[in-house]
RNA sequence: GCCGCGUUCGUCUAGGGGCCUAGGACGCCGCCCUUUCACGGCGGUAGCACGGGUUCGAAUCCCGUACGCGGUACCA
């Protein structure tokens, strides 16, 4: 049988770096195994909705490089792929269950479930449940007459359909990353699986859906694990086999915990994919960085290609702990692909960002220039522009650490460079030259290389750090050079 | 509270009874390179949560404790 795999996110806001890493292993193995990745939209929520969603979510996969095989918007005999319209099919099914006795219909109102919590809770119990002795003291096809059943049913009354958990029994399954796992009946719900708005909850339609899709591996996060066992009971009542399961460790905040939306934020580490798209992140680093959160080849190896990744995975190697997100470590991922882009490659991405900067870029040999100078220093595309804007303009003020450096004698040095440089013809204006130049007025006033090469920089560039002074002068050219340090020496004294 | 899952350097991890005086990577520190800042090279720092077993031998197996995380909804 081969193997199918779905990344099964709700719409309910944009997708969560911690949804991405799900995804990913889900393709990961997939592709290991010449599989199928679907992408399964569970919007039954309608409260949570959100417009927008799933093209953010289709978007970030696609961005990140993983293909969707069937979806939404991609072919597939086993849709539709949204589980809002595959309702009906629900509705069929939990009839179904109701017909075998493995669900009934429940007439309880939320108040009067409110009002059962707390009795339980005032009588002592520690944790009230909606279990199969509570069960018995409410309103349902149970304890109603088959009479008051119909009548309520056809009076259109609101109700919802619940899972007849048994009373006492284990749940044991076997999870790839976790191995046995049991739990006992008597701790679970009677869970809803229709809710009275006639949407099925997600441990309906996910059993449902996973079945009928032909799903084989079920991989998901831990936060799953403890209503693994309903699902579990479900595909019994269905009568169907199980497909294999795989709950994968969490992603951990560095002050720990889930890696949540607020957490993430107060930490400076960006938590939706959109957010990596807009802060010009490479996806190949992003994605050779979430793959080894949590997995490992199990070799020193550090750096693999989406197609390795494939190539290596293997759900059995995914490590059981939660991974704290480190962001430094993505850091080092991002700069290393950076760096082993070609500047030919570059070339284009950086051009647009330049102009959306309102820099004009000039002619594409010199961009070229200004990439093969910067290329070693910057750790994500965008600080080309941070960086090299000095490039295409005056600076337009003196970055405020580096003035540090600017002393009370700075301005005399700089304008004996001037000076010197001066006297350059166009040709002449080279970066060998531009050093010579400097080195003379070092000597000349017999100070250390440093006193004029820095004030030099700042006047020049705007800044106290950067590509080589010289060569970055001689692209800019003897008018300009000149010209920024009349400014400089005005502004500056 | 209850249920479940987990726990090797600060972080991600290798390790599945002797090959471990625990390996790699990020970070951090130092040195070298150097006109700045980086890159790069070299070196260093730091860990098997704790307590009992089992065994000739335990990071590796078992039990307990602690701690962490997740769940405990007509949310996913």
């Amino acid at each position: 049988m081969s193997v199918r795999v779905r990344f099964a996110p709700s719409p309910t806001g944009f997708l969560h770096i911690g949804g991405l890493r799900t995804a990913l292993y889900n393709y990961l193995f997939a592709r290991h195994h010449g599989g199928t990745f679907v992408l399964r939209i569970e919007d039954t929520d309608q409260a949570r909705y959100v417009e927008g969603a799933e093209e953010d979510i289709i978007t970030s996969l696609e961005w990140a490089g993983m293909t969707i095989d069937e979806g939404p918007h991609s072919a597939g005999k086993f849709g539709p792929y949204r589980q809002s319209e595959r309702k009906k099919m629900y509705h069929e099914y939990a009839k179904q269950l109701i017909d075998n006795s493995w669900a009934y219909y429940a007439f309880d109102s939320t108040e009067e479930i409110e009002e059962m919590r707390d009795r339980l809770k005032a009588s002592g119990n520690p944790s009230p449940k909606y279990d199969s002795i509570t069960r018995q003291s409410m309103k349902n096809s149970l304890t109603l007459s088959q009479d008051e059943v119909d009548k309520r049913l056809e009076a259109g009354d609101a109700y919802v359909v619940r899972l007849k958990v048994p009373r006492r029994d284990t749940v044991k399954f076997e999870d790839l990353i976790r191995g046995v796992v049991s739990f006992d009946t008597a701790g679970l719900d009677d869970q809803v699986l229709l809710k009275s708005d006639g949407m099925p909850t997600y441990h309906l339609a996910n059993v449902v859906d996973d079945h009928t899709m032909g799903i084989t591996h079920v991989i998901r996060g831990e936060e799953w694990l403890s209503s693994a066992p309903k699902h579990m009971l479900l595909y019994q009542a269905f009568g169907w086999e199980a497909p294999t399961m795989a709950h994968l460790p969490l992603i951990m905040s560095p002050s720990g915990g889930k890696l949540s939306k607020r957490k993430a934020e107060s930490e400076g580490i960006p938590v939706n994919t959109k957010d990596y798209i807009s802060g010009n992140y490479e996806p190949k680093a992003l994605i050779n960085f979430l793959a080894y959160l949590g997995w490992s080849p199990g070799d020193d190896s550090e750096i693999h290609s989406m197609k390795e990744l494939c190539e290596l995975f293997s759900l059995e190697r995914v490590s059981k702990g939660g991974a704290v997100f480190n962001y430094k470590k993505l850091m080092w991922y991002n700069e290393h692909y950076l760096r082993s882009t070609s500047v030919k490659d570059l070339l284009p991405t950086v051009k647009s960002l330049m102009e959306e900067a309102n820099l004009d870029t000039k002619n594409d040999e010199y961009l070229k220039r200004v990439l093969e100078l910067l290329h070693e220093r910057v750790a994500k595309v965008n600080e080309f522009v941070t960086m090299g804007a000095f490039f295409f303009e005056a600076p337009k003020d003196y970055d405020a650490g580096a003035l540090k450096k600017w002393k009370s004698d700075s301005s005399i040095f700089v304008k004996a460079y001037q000076e010197k440089i001066g006297s350059l013809t166009d040709n002449e204006f080279t970066a060998a030259n531009l050093k010579t130049s400097l080195e003379a007025v070092v000597s000349e006033k017999e100070v250390g290389f440093g006193k004029v090469m820095m004030p030099v920089r700042i006047a020049t560039t705007g800044q106290g750090f950067g590509p080589d002074l010289f060569s970055a002068l001689a692209l800019v050219g003897k008018e300009e050079v000149i010209r920024r340090i009349n400014t400089a020496v005005e502004r500056l004294g």
